[in-house]
DNA sequence: TGTTTAAATGAAAGTTATTTTTGTTTATAC
DNA sequence: GTATAAACAAAAATAACTTTCATTTAAACA
C-alpha cells in the first residue's frame, strides 16, 4: 500500500488524512496476514511515537464500515483485520497457521437466495463467507512446521 | 425438542445427562431462533430454581463443539446460539429483524477447496457461511413492521 | 497565508461478555 | 449402596473493547 493510495482512499471515504489512519493502512498493507487492533498498535506506536489505542480501533472501524478492511472471524472473541482494497465481491481464504489471508473470487451463492425467496419468501441482505485451512506453504513446511499460532 | 432426544444426544457425546443441560437443551429447541447466552439463563433459571451463568456457558460451549448447537455472529460481540440437530452438512439464513433460522442446504463450495489447492497448495478444513436478511415473516409485515431488535 | 471549525485524538475511566478458580454436589459405573 | 470423575455454584478476575471529555489538528475559506 503506497502512501498515496492511502490517501485516495481517505479522500474517497470523506476522512481526513491524518498521520494515524495512514500508518494503520500502511501497516496492515505491508502484511499479507491479519492482525488484531492491538497487534496493529504494538507495531505503529514506535512509528508515530504516540497512539491511544481506541484511535486504533476507531481507525480500523472506519474501514471496516468502508470495506477497506475486511473483519477476520475466529473462536477467540478477539476481532482481526485485513487491509483487502479488492472491491469486486469475494471472499477470503485463511491459513490458520500463519494468518495469511488470499482472496478467493469464486462465489456460488447467488442461486441461495433465490432458493430462500421461493421457499419462504425471505430476502437475502448479505453474508458472511470465510474459508479456513492451511496454506500451500505452512502445507509445505510439514507437519514438523509451527505457525506462528502453533502452541 | 423431546426429552428423550436430549438425553440421546447427551449419551452420544458422553457427557453426563443433567437437568441443567437438559434444560438448555429444551430452552433452545423451544426457539426457531438464536439466543444469546444470558437470555438462555434467563428464561431457564425460573424453571431449574438455580444455575450459575457460568454453567449456562459451558453447557453451549459442549453442545457448539459437538456442532448440535450452531454459533450465530453478529457485530455486537455478543456471542448467540441456536439449537440446529440437523447433522448434515448445511448453512443458515438469519433473520436481521425477528432472529429466526432457517436452514439452507445448498452449498457450492466444493469447487472452492479444488481451486485452492491447485492454485497455491493450501488445504481447506472449514468455512463459516451465513446469510443475513428478512424472513418471509417479516417481510410480509412490511416496512411498518418492527422485528425482536428493532429500535 | 492566517483563521475558523468540525473532525480527530489522548488519557482515563467504564462496560460487559466471558473465563477462571476453588470448594461442593451429583450422575453413573461398579 | 458406594466410589469417583464429572458437574456445578459463587465470586472474583480477565480482556476486549467503548465512552467521555478536554485538547489538537486537517482543511475549507477569507
Amino acid at each position: 500500500m503506497e502512501q498515496e493510495q492511502g490517501r485516495e482512499i481517505l479522500r474517497r471515504l470523506r476522512l481526513k488524512v491524518t498521520p494515524r489512519r495512514l500508518e494503520v493502512m500502511r501497516c496492515l498493507g505491508e502484511e499479507q496476514a491479519y492482525l488484531s487492533a492491538e497487534e496493529v498498535w504494538n507495531r505503529i506506536r514506535p512509528v508515530l511515537g504516540s497512539i491511544g489505542l481506541p484511535t486504533v480501533y476507531r481507525i480500523l472501524d472506519e474501514l471496516a464500515e468502508a470495506q477497506v478492511v475486511t473483519r477476520i472471524f475466529r473462536s477467540d472473541r478477539t476481532q482481526y483485520y485485513f487491509l483487502c482494497p479488492n472491491q469486486e465481491h469475494h471472499h477470503h481464504f485463511i491459513c490458520e497457521s500463519c494468518r495469511r489471508v488470499e482472496d478467493v473470487d469464486r462465489c456460488n451463492l447467488d442461486g441461495v437466495a433465490g432458493e430462500i425467496a421461493r421457499r419462504s419468501g425471505g430476502l437475502v441482505t448479505s453474508h458472511i463467507l470465510q474459508i479456513n485451512g492451511v496454506c500451500g506453504e505452512c502445507s509445505r513446511l510439514g507437519e514438523g512446521g509451527r505457525g506462528r499460532d502453533a502452541a
